[in-house]
DNA sequence: TTGAAAGCGCTAACAA
DNA sequence: TTGTTAGCGCTTTCAA
């Protein structure tokens, strides 16, 4: 749908100007007069001219354009970090681009593509990359920042949570108050979240001389975490206790338990989720779980990137921020 | 942070060709021979070249970019929509950017926005424009498909569900099970979709002789679903069903009649939603409720959009998609 | 098949 | 303050 498009030398020949006049008055602290302003403006809005942004980015160098990676969106969390980017990006005058990482070597591409566009930074949102992944991107000098994972590369800045310090929250919440077999229900295998929140959880364990009951793997993913808590639970033994690696699955977990096994939460099994999505807080879940200061990781994530971008300050760096206990009725809190 | 940036012309040099070589090298379909080719891929690999998509761009009159413009992601349905949207272009080649609608008049900005940044579509999710927006866009040449929203103006193109059937299904529903008070827990107001499932509705209660027993507004939201519930109860005669024009205000009514009221559902109330977001399967709520065929509204508005850019068969359509009753546990079918 | 040359629409020196 | 000029990095004629 190619259309004749308006260019700044119509309007300047409308205007009765030159063409650089015209760029100027389309510049916010250019040296034009108000007059000439004002006959080019009208011009263009005769016209319907638009500077096009792809001309302007060429030769400034600067696309004004971020890449936001994600994974997935079915865990509303993420659905809400990109919300808020968002919106904290367009504020400052900068556009997003949405990439769905797909698994596997295809994100090979993806970093490619990514690096081919001319972005000027990289959020990643709970994307696992490689040395060598994060090495060709720091190559091309395109600041990054990753949320929620952490990577073995200096010059990739990160921000995240206490993750093991949330971990070790859960851990101590369900030993002290009493449960004897406590299980750990787990993320995505070999996610950095994943691994701290449940080093965490289990080193709580340890100093009360306890040990885990038992794990399984639900891959951060309401359906998986379904099926796990069905394995879990036709063992001889069964948990009075789940610590899971995030807030989906915590609630998967309960809704087996309580529909499918006919156990009660928390009477028999208490449950600690991790996240705080708004469903959490939803009556019927009412989910006890660790909340992530997502308004400051969003704050925290984006300053990082631009003053890299604008070479403020430019260091990369690693940032930890404290979560939030929130007690809500789904662990009992004493207990025989 | 600008970077020396490898251009095509150093590749050139190193490769010993011209630069216009090193261009056809990296078209799918330009003629090279397989040994120049060869040359200049071997050049750009050891110089870390990678083609400036900007300056393609720019030439070529193609940015090979969808706008999506959203206006929330608390409704999980929209996450979800845009998440199929993202990878169905992005495996088409496209590169989407994400705006996420202020309110008010700064829409017009965006709107501005998006028209500078030479996009070759745009895909809306429930956003409402006016006629003179519609024709600001169309003026421009962009080809637009909105989902889920009426606009009143030919050549933008329109994807959505049969709200109308879906209201009067979730309404003849309710009347044939012996409610015999039966409220709306309304959307946006002025939206298309509201409008529809509401009119649907209130004719399958005049079909059979009743009248809505009361109306409230929860703008599509959770919260705000939670305080109309509230206003509806503190009534003296409270409502025996809820028809709400989406899931996630459903639930939320479910939540505060069963966890705030003291009331049963659907024992005391009837429930019924629209979207068929996740969280209504989940056995918790069970809610009944009105499927949108997700997957192949996203294939009916990308198909439009891609053809219309690639001048296909260009014309604008309305299309619009049945939508599948799901009967869970939200609402009695039989009852006194 | 290849290279030279002409721009895509704009910004940014540089003079005037 | 203005116009002229030279590109940004690429694709695409046009000849060779």
């Amino acid at each position: 749908m190619k259309m004749k498009s308006v260019t700044s030398r119509d309007v300047a020949q409308l205007a009765g100007v030159s063409q650089s006049a015209v760029s100027r008055s389309f510049s916010p602290n250019a040296s034009v007069s108000a007059k000439t302003r004002k006959r080019v403006l009208e011009a263009a809005r005769q016209l319907g001219y638009r500077p096009n942004t792809i001309a302007r980015s060429l030769i400034t160098r600067s696309s004004k354009t971020i890449a936001v990676v994600i994974y997935s969106l079915e865990n509303p969390f993420y659905s809400s970090v990109l919300e808020r980017a968002s919106k904290f990006f367009q504020a400052r005058g900068y556009h997003l681009q949405l990439f769905v990482a797909p698994l596997g070597k295809a994100f090979d591409e993806v970093i490619d593509d990514i690096l081919r566009s001319q972005v000027e930074g990289v959020l990643m949102l709970a994307i696992s990359i490689t040395r060598a992944q994060a090495g060709e991107i720091a190559a091309v000098g395109v600041p990054v920042v990753i949320i929620n994972r952490t990577v073995d590369y200096e010059g990739i800045s990160q921000v995240s949570c206490d993750n093991y310090q949330g971990g070790y929250w859960a851990g101590q919440l369900l030993a002290a108050s009493g449960h004897q077999r406590i299980a750990f229900l787990g993320g995505l295998i070999g996610s950095s979240t994943n691994e701290q929140r449940q080093a965490g959880f289990l080193s709580a364990l340890a100093e009360r001389g306890m040990t885990c009951h038992g794990v399984d793997v639900g891959n951060y993913r309401y359906e998986d975490a379904r099926f796990a808590t069905r394995r879990m639970f036709s063992a001889r033994q069964i948990p009075d206790a789940i610590f899971a690696a995030n807030d989906l699955m915590a609630i998967a977990a309960m809704e087996t338990l309580r529909h499918e096994l006919g156990l009660k939460v928390p009477q028999d099994v208490s449950i600690v989720g991790f996240d705080d999505i708004p469903m959490a807080a939803w009556p019927s879940h009412s989910l006890t779980t660790l909340q992530q200061p997502i308004e400051l990781m969003i704050v925290k994530a984006t300053e990082l990137l631009l003053n890299q971008i604008n070479q403020t300050e430019s260091r990369p760096d690693h940032i930890k921020l404290p979560v939030t206990p929130m007690l809500r009725n789904s662990a009992r809190s004493a207990s025989g």
